[in-house]
RNA sequence: GCGCGGUUAGCUCAGUUGGUAGAGCAUCCCCUUGACGUGGGGAGGGUCACAGGUUCGAAUCCUGUAUCGCGCACCA
């Protein structure tokens, strides 16, 4: 170090004794430290749970899933966190001996994916999907992911990720292919899996249909109308969108609704803005006479919920608008307008005929594809669904993927935390529909069914019945044999591979040692936000397939936001990038800083100032060191620490006192850990350190050396080293770069690897 | 509309089974010639959102209200 002056007094070089390695001349730098540490640690191999010592082995399995990061992506302050919680849990795990394995991927995305390509290929070289054809575009997205897995994996190191890389798996690989193809098919042949035509969620956008939990909502403000469709008849309704009116058959009234009684049953016939129609008037309890003029239009092919209403009265449907959101019929200026167009056109052709009768304006939700922000347009279409109403026998009893999905956490076999999760998650049980799994883009898994000439998709069917079973039908592992079969075009929502994650990365279909020692896995740690998509759909698979929940601990954690609590997004641009503030502070300080104090289920902020903070720990650990090691001269561990409790014949009875109250903090960190509070856990850990040991005991000790008697000194010295020696171990799961790299220095460690060592209590 | 959370010091949040409130940061004062200035000691600051109730005792349990946020549903 550089002479220092301090208070205008050159105190001169520092010395160090010769026991103590120059490293701790300069202040901690995790620069030089952690690559170098992750290097030694991947180089020994106990990554991997089979590399790891006797203790280890002979200990129970602990499993975790990395929930795998989208290939589309770089990590966010989310994955950080993410991967903090996750190491901890695992290097925890392995310390307490247990066969501890964290298993890594990477999730395909299908639609995220395709569309960032599809939008990069347009933006460089102005060329569609179909311009260059499915096979051309699958191999520009592999190339994409591959670049993009790598700079993920990259980023896990900076992170300390103590990950098995050897068994690394991505949700599109060959193998989890054949888990998707042996799940679907056992479906299929239960008759979980059906084809059915029926008005589902169309993307414009993103030129597919998507699941009802991929949609979002947005409160737009809009106008509600009310108007006549004729002259001739009686009935007024009210839309806030009467482009779609031209498809309408019916109209609804509630069956109580005295106004309306009369024209129950009656037909009326018309010609609406170009457009033929006839309308069927119908009594149906889901009309609310409150709203508007009490009586609805029926579009069966353009609303669900009119869908269903059609499917109770037998009314024909009628579509006239298309995958493109245009309409399909119409008067001049209607016909192959967009639908917001066309709404304007049929607004004025009422007032033109006097028709509109009210026009209000109105606050209501508008539905948004996720992935692509398209406006949903709900149409009619023949597609694959996974019936999760239907009963079927399991396992000897009857069930349906509904009471498979309750069961399994209302018996406690799964342990959702926070524990109010639970209520949400059945919650949204009780409003789930069949779930649409096909989907019209072209990288994911494709459907593994084929088609006989003439049988392929054809959307003119007008029965909703599933479609899905006949001899020109085969649905298989393999493609079937002689000529004429084509395969499904579409492909495979991406959450039907991510809920075989648990154990199609351990090798299922086969019966692989793997599945037999790691399923279920012990914790499934992820982000409040995928609770339905995933953790939902992991546990259907799971019970469903194998008969056995994917894992007995759900641990959520909530979303991570800026130091001014905003929302992480790119139009903000306050995104706070992981390596850089790992560049800036070290990722031991960065993983702290998302830990303390945040409990499952919260959401938290992040700011460079706490992460700064977490710096001068790391900092103020290293110097704690540098004192410890530069004041014990030749101290051996003393295993009576570790081995019994704490209690040393080589203490004074003050020291042994101390000791006794750091080991029962000590046990008391161990009890949050196994119980999942962390963040109190590296809280207490950080206060005993700094406040305790470092301010209390560590100037007692400058005294004690100074004055103290021969056996007070050495008894302070004994305690001191052992002390450092239990805190690095915990603090280990926390910071382990800075306690790894502290304890290469100690004397006597022989050349062990604190990631392995036991636990303190 | 149904459900779920939050509301504690200027800011960020702890407070695990009820025992008259804690931490960090910030502010102010002081100290510090050898582990560390990325330091040490100390101070000020809260009627624990509000109103009722249970209890010997409530930030903690119950009921209601306000407010912010979230989920689901509705969305003609």
């Amino acid at each position: 170090m550089e002479n220092k002056a301090v208070n205008g007094v050159d105190r001169g070089p520092m010395k160090l004794p010769d026991n103590v390695s120059d490293k701790f001349l300069k202040p901690y730098d995790p620069a030089t430290t952690e690559d170098r540490i992750y290097a030694i640690w991947e180089k020994s191999g106990y990554f991997n749970p089979d590399n790891l010592p006797e203790r280890n082995k002979k200990g129970e399995p602990f499993s975790i899933v990395l929930p795998p990061p989208n290939v589309t992506g770089m990590l966010h302050m989310g994955s950080a966190l993410m991967l903090a919680i996750e190491d901890i849990m695992v290097r925890y795990a392995r310390m307490s001996g247990r066969r501890t394995l964290w298993l890594p991927g990477t999730d395909h995305a299908a639609i995220a994916t395709q569309s960032v390509v599809e939008k990069d290929i347009m933006k460089k070289e102005g060329k569609s999907r179909h311009d260059l054809g499915r096979e051309e575009l699958l191999r520009r997205i592999d190339a994409y992911a591959k670049q993009s897995h790598d700079t993920i994996v990259r980023q896990m190191r900076k992170m300390a990720c103590s990950i098995d890389w050897s068994r690394e798996a991505f949700t599109l690989d060959e193998k989890r292919n054949l888990a998707v193809k042996t799940a679907f098919k056992k479906m299929y042949d239960d008759g979980l899996i059906y084809r059915g035509y029926r008005v589902v969620n169309w993307d414009p956008k993103g030129q597919t249909t998507i699941s009802d939990d991929e949609i979002e909502y947005e409160t737009r403000k809009t106008k509600l109308y009310t108007f006549k469709y004729s002259k001739d008849i009686p009935i007024s309704i009210s839309t806030t969108r009467p482009e779609t009116k031209l498809g309408d058959t019916a109209i609804a009234v509630h069956p109580e609704d005295k106004r309306y009684s009369q024209y129950v049953g009656k037909e009326f016939k018309t010609v609406f803005a170009g457009q033929e129609i006839s309308l069927k008037v119908i009594a149906d309890i889901s009309v609310e006479p409150e709203f508007g003029t009490g009586a609805l239009g029926v579009t069966p092919a353009h609303s669900q919920i009119d869908w269903e209403m059609a499917q109770r009265h037998e009314l024909p449907l009628k579509q006239v608008i298309n995958e493109y959101a245009k309409m399909t019929v119409g008067k001049e200026g209607i016909k192959d307008k967009k639908v917001a167009e066309a709404r304007e056109a049929v607004v004025a052709w009422l007032r033109e005929n006097d028709l509109l009768e009210k026009e209000e304006d109105i606050e209501h939700n508008i539905s948004l594809a996720q992935r692509t922000g398209g406006v949903i347009e709900p149409l009619p279409k023949l597609q694959w669904f996974v019936a999760v109403n239907k009963e079927f026998e399991h396992f000897g009893e009857k069930v349906t993927l509904k009471t498979l999905m309750t069961e399994a956490v209302r018996s406690g076999d799964i342990k959702i935390l926070p524990d109010r999760f639970e209520k949400i998650y059945f919650n949204w049980i009780g409003n789930l529909r069949d779930w649409c799994i096909s989907r019209q883009i072209w990288y994911g898994h494709r459907v593994p069914v084929w088609y006989k000439d003439g049988d392929s998709k054809n959307n003119s069917s007008s029965n909703n019945n599933d479609s899905s079973r006949n001899e020109n039908i085969h649905c298989g592992i393999n493609p079937p044999t002689g000529d004429g079969w084509k395969q499904d075009e579409d492909t495979l929502d991406t959450w039907f591979s991510s809920g075989l994650w648990t154990f199609s990365t351990l090798g299922w279909p086969e019966k692989t040692e793997d599945m037999k020692l790691y399923h279920p896995t012990n914790v499934l740690e992820t982000g409040s936000d995928i609770i339905f998509f995933w953790v939902a759909r992991m546990i259907l698979m799971s019970t469903y397939l194998l008969n056995e929940v994917p894992f007995k601990t759900v641990y959520l954690h909530g979303l991570v936001r800026d130091a001014k609590g905003r929302k992480i997004s790119k139009s903000l641009g306050n995104n706070v990038d992981p390596l850089d503030m790992i560049a800036k502070y070290g990722a031991d300080a960065v993983r702290m800083s998302l830990i303390v104090g945040v409990g499952p289920g919260s959401d938290s902020k992040i700011g460079e100032d706490k992460i700064k903070a977490y710096k001068n720990f790391a900092n103020k650990v290293w110097n704690i060191a540098r004192f410890v090691l530069s004041s014990t001269d030749g101290a051996k561990f003393d295993p009576d620490v570790v081995n019994s409790g704490g209690k040393s014949s080589k203490m004074s009875a003050a020291d042994s006192e101390l000791m006794k109250i750091q080991n029962a903090l000590l046990a008391d960190i161990t009890t949050d850990m196994s119980n999942y509070r962390y963040y109190l856990a590296a809280e207490k850990l950080y206060h005993y350190i700094w406040h305790e040991f470092a301010d209390k005991i560590i100037e007692d000790s400058k005294k004690i050396f100074l004055s103290g008697t021969v056996e007070d000194i050495a008894s302070r010295k004994q305690f001191l080293f052992d002390s450092l020696s239990q805190l690095l171990r915990a603090l280990h799961p926390f910071m382990p770069f800075l306690t790894e790299e502290i304890w290469s220095e100690m004397p006597d460690q022989k050349g062990s690897l604190l990631m392995i060592l036991k636990w303190p209590v």
